[in-house]
DNA sequence: CTATCTGTTCTGAC
DNA sequence: TGTCAGAACAGATA
């Protein structure tokens, strides 16, 4: 699932295993999903793989990074050797399966696991026999290349106009209460909005989606429909943490959840397992007796207890 | 079968 | 200026 902590999984794992490998080939199966020129990025080296609020940087030498937005259904994955290729259904060892793979992304049924599938957009091959399948079943997603000069936290070129990354430590709850009361021109003002709504505007607080907005909500105790103009300090230190909180919990999850991607039932295990509200219309709050409600908010579902979010 | 839903973000109309 | 629908697109679900 592809928001911050999701990305942040990706990242990690790539980290640890193509760094330092050389693109052999790039593969092209959708023109729409790789802006620029593909053919200058054979043959170089990987030099680091990185997170910006929900797009993952590969560093490569000659000053080029690719750059990666997985949007609604975007997946990475990760094929070490060709050898261990799955065959058939009945051959799919999850142990076997997640020591030669590493997904991250959108979740998919394990019959789609076998690479490339038709939602295969971009394929990269590497040095050591790999290959990073970029796979996006929408095609919202893009993969660009860009001077990696151009990605640094400052600039708005490349990257767009993001706010601070929220498990960084600039990430204050001042700021977020600034950056929530800001009102200057070219930009939107979120004082009448919805709380649940303003956070998930990546100018604010970098990475925040759907899932983790109604998560961080839960966990601040907060209404999701409060107006940020009536939010008081001790709500806006609430909701600090409660971004926080659902965030952490997120990569927490991600990252331990990976080995059992492949499970038959590994795909609804993804996240409803986890979340305190999202996805849970009708069920027990876990915070209290009260029951999950599902409202729609800046036209995006939205799930709360009424009970005890006030 | 049809209708409606979906994890993102940008654009343009009113 | 703020709000909203629609566009990119494809599939799952009711």
């Amino acid at each position: 699932m592809p928001e911050l902590p999701e990305v942040e999984t990706i990242k990690l794992g790539l980290q640890r295993k193509i760094v330092g490998l050389t693109i052999k080939n790039v593969e092209i199966r959708s023109p729409k999903t790789f802006i620029g020129d593909h053919k200058k990025v054979v043959g170089q080296k990987v030099l680091n793989v990185w997170r910006r609020a929900k797009i993952l940087g590969i560093d490569l030498d000659r000053n080029l990074t690719l750059l990666f937005h997985l949007k609604m259904t975007g997946q990475l994955v990760l094929v070490h050797s060709a050898k261990c290729k799955v065959q058939s259904r009945k051959r799919l060892s999850t142990k076997h399966y997640s020591l030669n793979t590493f997904v991250g992304g959108h979740p998919t049924p394990d019959m789609q696991y076998q690479m490339p599938n038709s939602h295969t957009r971009v394929i990269f091959s590497f040095s050591d026999g790999s290959h990073l399948y970029f796979n996006d079943q929408r095609r919202f997603g893009w993969v660009k290349i860009v001077q990696s000069e151009k990605c640094k936290v400052q600039s708005e070129e490349v990257l767009g106009k993001l706010g601070p990354e929220p498990l960084e430590e600039g990430f204050t709850w001042q700021i977020l209460k600034t950056n929530l009361l800001l009102s200057k021109k070219g930009r939107i003002n979120h004082k009448s909005q919805p709380v649940k709504v303003a956070i998930m505007d990546q100018e604010v607080v970098a990475g925040v989606g759907n899932i983790y907005a109604s998560e961080a909500c839960f966990n601040a105790k907060l209404d999701p429909r409060k107006k940020v103009k009536d939010l008081t300090d001790q709500e806006f230190k609430k909701l600090h943490q409660g971004i926080i909180k659902s965030l952490k919990e997120g990569i927490k999850h991600g990252g331990s959840t990976r080995a059992h991607f492949v499970n038959a039932e590994g795909e609804k295990g993804y996240f409803l397992d986890y979340a305190n509200v999202y996805g849970k219309e009708g069920e027990k709050c876990r915070g209290c007796s009260g029951v999950v409600k599902k409202i729609t908010l800046g036209g995006r579902g939205t799930y709360f207890c009424e009970n005890c979010q006030k």
